[in-house]
DNA sequence: TATTTGACTAATAAACGAAAATAGTCAAAA
DNA sequence: TTTTGACTATTTTCGTTTATTAGTCAAATA
């Protein structure tokens, strides 16, 4: 990526993250790049188009970060497990544009980043199917019924926690149960 | 209550069911229960009171069975628990303008049932934490830290559930593994 | 050739008033 | 005390204008 175009991306990123998607306009990009209009459509064909490759910028650095958790094929599936609930949390609170598309404005245009999300979401269930089988095929883990909608449930679980701790502010008190959480989480699904 | 205000409830709570909140004017449902508008009013004080009084009811139904279930103190704690999740699931899936709070368009007004909602909400936090703690003094369940952040982790996870479910339409194909799901719930919180 | 520029156009959002729809009132009647 | 429906008050909708912002492009630059 150019360093323009790096630029460009990082100014979005900051830009959309202090005012939002709504309140922040291509010219105010483009000036605070300190690069012409033109450039910023140069290099990215839309006001949505970037955002979104704000967006997955995010959820790239995410998936990044959990495919070094995920790929190990030597730990036992349990820590993984963890240590993927810890990181995904983590990493959520951070992902400050993520996290606007959370909010209830955004269902609208929801069509438009629906597909990057869906991938996400595709790829975390995914990866948590597999870990989860291979914990059943280790001895480790024991799970009654079909394992993907065990992945898809902890998915929801772990989504359903988004809104009440980025948005409504429950992060700093919550966050200190969650490994009391994962504990649970993983006894649950233990081989007794 | 009065014949003439139960008819009217009724007739609010299926035409607001059918249409939603803003699809429905209050001569619609004046019409439909065969009564003057002025006798809506007199009743009922005005449509957001009306809405209000509808999803209590749907509300209050769901507590009534829940208190039947909760009350018990002989049943063993992850009976109760396992009992709670699954009554909550079914209440919720039949209590269709409570569902229609579920949407984003209603967060605007949400301020206006808020205190109807974070009342049941309080009220389901208490009851699981009333049961949690006393499956931790009968030696049924083991929770380490605050015990009334699991009750509050447990309902965050079933509201997380209504979306998907209900919205989403993905009931008929998520309920069927639900008892599996709480089964991994109540090992998770079980005394080994 | 690939990239950058900023004046330019096209599309969208905001502001406003008029008309229509709907929420809410009340004096009279039951 | 409760019910009624004609009535008023509010809110929504629609069309129009204006302002803002998204998006384009020919020329310049590297």
């Amino acid at each position: 990526m150019s360093p323009t175009k790096q630029k460009l991306l990082t100014t979005a990123s900051k830009t959309f993250g202090k005012y939002g998607f709504y309140k922040t306009s291509m010219d105010e990009i483009a000036k605070s790049a300190r690069k012409a209009k033109g450039s910023l459509y140069y290099h990215f064909s839309s006001k949505e188009l970037l955002f979104r490759e704000v967006v997955q910028s995010e959820l790239m650095f995410l998936k990044q970060e959990l495919v070094s958790i995920f790929e190990d094929q030597h730990v036992d599936s349990r820590d993984v497990i963890s240590a993927y609930m810890t990181k995904r949390m983590m990493i959520m609170n951070i992902s400050i544009n993520y996290q606007e598309t959370l909010r209830p404005e955004f269902y609208e245009f929801y069509e438009f980043l629906n597909d990057v999300i869906l991938e996400m979401d595709q790829w975390e269930k995914q990866q948590i199917t597999k870990i989860l089988n291979r914990g059943v095929a280790n001895n480790e883990l024991e799970l009654p019924g079909d394992v993907s909608v065990y992945a898809e449930m902890l998915l929801i679980f772990l989504k359903g926690l988004e809104t009440p701790l980025f948005l409504k502010g429950q992060y700093d008190r919550l966050i200190s149960n969650f490994d009391n959480l994962i504990g649970i989480v993983i006894k649950g699904i233990s081989k007794v």
